[in-house]
DNA sequence: ACCTGACTGAGAACCATTATCATCTCGGTC
DNA sequence: GACCGAGATGATAATGGTTCTCAGTCAGGT
C-alpha cells in the first residue's frame, strides 16, 4: 500500500466536494477553488481526482456529453439519464441492496467502488420525438 | 414512438457491432466500415450511434481514458476496470441477477437500458504502485 | 546556504466527438 | 425524362474536457 496520509491539498479538494450538494466537474472544482483561500491550478484538481479516485475515495461517472462528474464514494447515488437531452435525475434509493463480487470475479483486482448507471428518454424528450 | 424501422445504413452499423466479438469505439467503428463495401463517414457513425442508443438497441460505457465504447443492449456484459492503467476485464456473470426500476424511480422516463462497471486496481498496478 | 525530490500551474497539446455545410440520393410530381 | 424537395451523407473545421510539458516553487535534510 502506498502512503495513506493525504496531502493538505488532496484534503482540501476531497473536502470541497464532500461539501458540495451534489457531483461536481473538474472544471465545477476548479472554479470553486479558484476563489477560495488557496486556489489550485486545472492540472492539479485532475491530477489529485485520479489519485484520490485510484485510493478508493472518490468515484466518477461519465455523462453523455463526455464529461466527467465526480462525487466521494460514500455518497452511494445512482443516477437515471436521458441519452437524448443529458438531464439526469437522482434516484431515491439504490435498486441493488448489496452489489457483491466473488473472488473469481475479481482476479487478482482490488475492487474500489462501482457505478450503475440508468439511461432512457426523459419525459420531454419522448414528446418531442413523438412530434417530430 | 418514432418510426421503428432502422434504415439500411443503420442496420449495417447495428450488425457489425452484433458480430464484432467485443465493444468497439466510434473510431473501431469507422475503421473496420472502412473498407467495407459500403463505407461510412466518422460523422454519420456517431449520428446513427446514437439514434440506435435512442432507440435502447445500443448501449455505451465511458474508460476512464474518455473514449466511448459501444456494444450491443441484448449483450448484458459488465466490467471491472483498472483505474490506474486502464486494463478493464469482462465479467464472467452478472453480479446483479434482476435490476429493476420501480414507477417512482423511473418518473416518467422511458428506461432503455443501465450500465453497471466496477473500478479497481489491478494486480499489476497494485504491485508497482507497493514498489513506488 | 545548498541540494534533492516532490509539488504546482499556465499554457500548449491531444483527441474523441460534434457542428457545419455543400453534395448526393431518392421519392414523388409534373 | 426532367424537376423538386427533404432527408442523408461525409470531408473538414471547430469544440472542449482532459492530459502533458516544463519551468518555477517549496520543504526537508545536511
Amino acid at each position: 500500500m502506498v502512503d495513506s496520509r493525504l496531502t493538505a491539498r488532496q484534503d482540501h479538494l476531497l473536502t470541497a466536494l464532500r461539501e458540495a450538494d451534489s457531483e461536481l466537474s473538474g472544471q465545477d472544482l476548479h472554479a470553486r477553488l479558484r476563489h477560495s483561500e488557496r486556489p489550485m491550478g486545472l492540472a492539479t484538481v485532475y491530477r489529485h481526482l485520479r489519485q484520490l479516485q485510484q485510493r478508493g475515495l472518490v468515484r466518477c461517472r461519465h455523462l453523455p456529453s463526455g464529461e466527467a462528474l465526480f462525487a466521494p464514494t460514500e455518497r452511494d447515488d445512482h443516477h437515471l439519464t436521458c441519452v437524448d437531452c443529458g438531464t439526469t435525475r437522482l434516484l431515491a434509493h439504490c435498486p441493488v441492496h448489496a452489489v457483491e463480487l466473488t473472488d473469481q470475479d475479481t482476479g487478482g483486482f482490488q475492487a474500489l467502488f462501482h457505478t450503475l448507471e440508468f439511461f432512457g428518454l426523459c419525459p420531454d424528450c419522448q414528446r418531442r420525438q413523438g412530434r417530430a
